[in-house]
DNA sequence: GCCAATATCTACTGACGAGTAGATTGCATA
DNA sequence: TATGCAATCTACTCGTCAGTAGATATTGGC
């Protein structure tokens, strides 16, 4: 954690003294070492239940050192679930670049969207409840989340638009759809056999064709 | 809340003096008002930021009077998910006798499931997770969500083997199923326009058809 | 009229946890 | 080497809340 990883000479590099980038930079990865341990910690046992003595102890500092690097509580969820919300707006992004019809743009965005859930940050996005945050935040929060709301709606009427979406209300559609990739944020065991993007995989297979077998492809 | 409903002559019912059977009646009745505060509190705010003296001044009565009826919070927290759970299993039960193809018989599933997750007991299964009780009610609550998956999972074997339901990982299709259902938990407006039998009926059926548009049915 | 059971309250204890004050240490540069 | 900034700690305050002790009606049965 203390070493230096910015560009630097070999005997800098050795050098106990530290220049102003590496100690920013030090600074950081301390940030980002005890944002992700509260995240952590908030996904095991939910917000309320963690207090950041806890959170502090995990990393063997002092609670204080917490509100030196991140704020109070309030501010270190926020934090978590607007890095969640920002990877799932990354995806978004990502898929706009996408070639492809409707359905298989969607499909590209709804893969990444179930991976961020089954990430640190994208748990914490599904695990939080609006409930959580003072009313300032919620509100933030609740923008974010439309915003990605909208992105898949967007696709999901692109696809009807195209044909390769079939007809349907698109607002249930994306709760249906958000809904069945948010799950794995509470069941999902990173220790377990099978990976995020195996889960991913199989889940927007599932919801692309549906429960009822489809007639096998017929040659035109 | 005072007046016998039990079967009694006229005479008896202008009482002011209640029977022991009308006693005992009117204490199940207040033991339910009871329990349905605290589970709505626990939904609005979740259970670890609501405090029983809340639940207490939204029936204008005390702390105690909740210890006297239903013991402490982890007792009535456990007895509103069982409560939850009680009607998923009713559920399960009721489609034990329905008749059709394993789809048909797990459309129904879905349908009545969906409907409990937009009911007080039912949101509070979804919303409560098992590190909000101690670890002994977590295993009971651990075991009766197994059995409900374990009844869905029934079903979807069913389809696969009577080729009503395309074959794939059945596991994974239950969790899909689940979680796109327990989502409205999250989201449903009991005062908004749709209804739950509306969304569920809706949501049923996206998850059977699939987004990709289906083929005409070909005349055989 | 008295006893026991039922139902409910007021008033407390004890623990926990968010957030802060202010001291301390160590490096960095003039 | 003195000064100031960065980083971290110890030791508190203050509020909230679960859970309890014990008092106080009310009422039914004898």
């Amino acid at each position: 954690m203390t070493s230096p990883t910015v560009a630097t000479a070999a005997y800098e590099r050795a050098s106990p003294f530290r220049s102003k980038a590496e100690r920013a930079h030090d600074r950081g990865q301390k940030r980002e070492a005890v944002l992700r341990a509260a995240v952590r910690m908030f996904n095991a046992r939910g917000f309320h239940a963690t207090s950041l003595d806890d959170v502090a102890a995990s990393l063997h500092i002092s609670k204080p050192t917490i509100y030196y690097y991140l704020g109070n509580k309030d501010q270190v969820l926020l934090e978590c679930v607007t890095r969640g919300l920002g990877e799932l707006a990354e995806a978004a992004e990502r898929v706009r670049e996408t070639p492809g019809t409707g359905l298989e743009r969607l499909r590209a965005f709804l893969f990444l969207y179930a991976k961020v859930n089954m990430d640190d940050f994208g748990r914490c996005v599904v695990r939080t409840g609006d409930e959580c945050l003072v009313p300032k935040n919620a509100e933030r929060f609740r923008m974010l989340k439309r915003r990605i709301d909208g992105a898949m709606r967007a696709l999901i009427e692109e696809g009807m638009a195209d044909g390769s979406i079939a007809p349907g209300d698109v607002k249930l559609i994306a709760f249906t759809l958000a809904g069945a990739l948010n799950w794995p944020a509470r069941w999902h065991d990173p220790a377990g056999p099978e990976t995020p993007n195996q889960i991913a995989e199989k889940m927007v297979g599932i919801l692309t064709a549906g429960l009822a077998p489809r007639p096998a492809e017929r040659p035109v």
